[in-house]
DNA sequence: TTTAAAAATACAATCGATTGTATAAATAAA
DNA sequence: TTTATTTATACAATCGATTGTATTTTTAAA
């Protein structure tokens, strides 16, 4: 059943060439003669040769395989980053192995360390919400690999961060509301030590402040902005407030929330205002149509991707951070002119 | 920058002690004392030793690592027997890895390859639309290693595969738009060299020929059933004929079909009932809400990764195909009493 | 105390490919 | 024709872990 595979030694012996020639034959080197290495292709592909990258790996200690960790692969924007990384790591031949940390500490500390005894090159990460300590991260780069992080930024030194203006985003997001004339605009953010929800709420507590809306601290919802969580917070913003807008840090969080909202006979956008993040596809289709931010998550991960690899290639560490645009996109939710 | 890992030798050499101890005793072998292995153990810790999983793999010609290989891992259905495989995976103590084909065959066929050359255990897919060679999983087959397919089957001798009983779920959900009233029943459906389309048509046939509706190949429509062919379908649905009822293959061009027939001011379910396939996340949230399949994704992946995993460490390739069972969630958008 | 048996550890080959160095073959220069 | 130079190929070490066999050490039995 299990044939042995085809090794380069097997091409060696029956073309009575040594192996050394047969493997700088197959990676094309300038050291063979040509008719040497028609002669060894062609029998490598009657004998139907698969080269062992695991040997090749070990020996050159490269892998050409980039890892990306996120929490849920299931995510629409996730999904969108990992097709621009995909497209970048194709061209520049790389492999790109996926990981899921479930926004779990642990499960990103196991994946980490798997990705080091694997001996990946290099990992592009949005870290787990639950990730407040960067040891293992730490250990992969001080195994002299890089690390970008994108979308969920970090503060160790030498990384490179790729991020979109969450600050300018919420604020142009609240700033909407505020417009169409909201003025008890309630906020769910999720965990604060994820950079993004802070700067977020940030953005938001800036727009209030520059059209002196006063702040109320109850009006803002911390949580894992889950589907759960946003009939949550509806439930306890309605229970306790009088509000007419609401600005949630993510689109399932908002969706959720304009459900509840909406079976408590509660009409949007006329009582309350909804804008959402991310751009998830339902907030087309839910309705009303949710007005939210759109990230460029395809050119997130084409760029990230291509400063890994060249962090991988040049072994330069240059600080080449960036913060992208995003845009709001607006539709029925806030639709109350 | 980039210091060298730590290697069983350097372990070796520090404590004096041979490296072919130190290897069994990182893998617990009864073959070292108790009081050595803590010795190695403890200076393994403390030098930050990580086995190199590249070596080892290469010496044991086993990789602990089983490859998803899948049309698209941002639809819902999908990342649902993801984490199936996972839970299954993790249990077993194998590392798994995800490929998109993105429905394209020569990128699965390059994917294929790849995983061959970095000597996966085994592999799982779904096979991508475009597919209708089976020569680059024969290869990877005929080295010996296992494959399941789940999903979308295939016909290979000696291949398992784990799908859902296509043609009763297709069955009972063109039935339940007769029982509700409908005469003239559109169908989506997909290309017909994917087994589970043929088999969603086929149950959808016999439901009309059941209840002795007359058959009309006019109502039947192919596609890739992406958003825009669930559009493009509709209007070719409304432009020539007269229907009641739609029964589509997918979750995706039902609803996209249900926006358009919509913005022309059909009444869904009163002038056309809706039934979709999947139970996308999106099925529960659009109005109306959309009657649909549930497929079990979760258990899915459990099955068909248990499956694997006993080809892999028994080496028997028993033939352990399996059909799970579906269930028809009715929702709204056939609730015509 | 000596010998036999069992336990612990060391030696050395191996997995498959890569690569620096050495040798042989082919070509050019003297 | 002989020597120098270039080109092509062979030799052998290496990457890091594993594993069958050999050797040493320990323990038990005589």
């Amino acid at each position: 059943m299990n044939q042995k595979k085809v090794t380069i030694h097997d091409i060696s012996r029956v073309l009575g060439i040594d192996s050394s020639t047969v493997s700088r034959a197959l990676n094309d080197s300038d050291r063979v003669t040509r008719k040497t290495k028609e002669l060894i292709l062609n029998k490598a592909k009657e004998l139907g040769y698969q080269r062992n990258i695991l040997a090749s790996n070990l020996r050159t200690n490269k892998t050409q395989t980039i890892a990306i960790v996120l929490p849920r692969i299931s995510r629409y924007f996730f999904a969108t980053v990992i097709a621009g990384i995909e497209e970048t790591a194709q061209e520049k031949g790389f492999n790109v192995v996926i990981c899921q940390s479930l926004d779990s500490y642990q499960r990103e500390k196991k994946i980490i360390h798997n990705l080091i005894s694997n001996r990946v090159d290099g990992i592009l990460i949005s870290i787990a919400m639950e990730t407040t300590n960067y040891e293992h991260l730490e250990s992969f780069q001080s195994l002299g690999n890089p690390i970008v992080f994108f979308d969920r930024p970090c503060h160790l030194d030498n990384c490179v961060n790729i991020t979109i203006d969450n600050y300018a985003a919420s604020f142009k997001a609240t700033e909407h509301l505020i417009l169409k004339g909201c003025k008890h605009i309630a906020h769910f953010s999720g965990k604060q030590n994820i950079d993004l929800y802070k700067q977020r709420k940030e953005g938001y507590l800036g727009a209030l402040q520059k059209y002196q809306i006063p702040i109320d601290e109850n009006l803002i919802f911390e949580s894992n902005l889950s589907e759960e969580d946003g009939v949550i917070m509806a439930k306890k913003m309605l229970e306790n407030h009088q509000i007419d807008g609401l600005y949630s840090s993510n689109d399932t969080a908002a969706i959720s929330a304009i459900q509840y909202l909406k079976m408590q006979r509660k009409k949007i956008p006329q009582d309350i205002a909804v804008v959402g993040f991310n751009n998830d596809p339902i907030a087309a289709i839910i309705e009303p149509s949710l007005t939210t931010v759109n990230q460029p998550g395809f050119e997130i991960g084409k760029i990230a991707a291509n400063q890994l690899i060249l962090q991988i290639e040049n072994k330069t560490s240059q600080n080449n951070s960036l913060i992208l645009n995003s845009e709001l996109i607006i539709r029925d939710s806030s639709d109350r002119s």
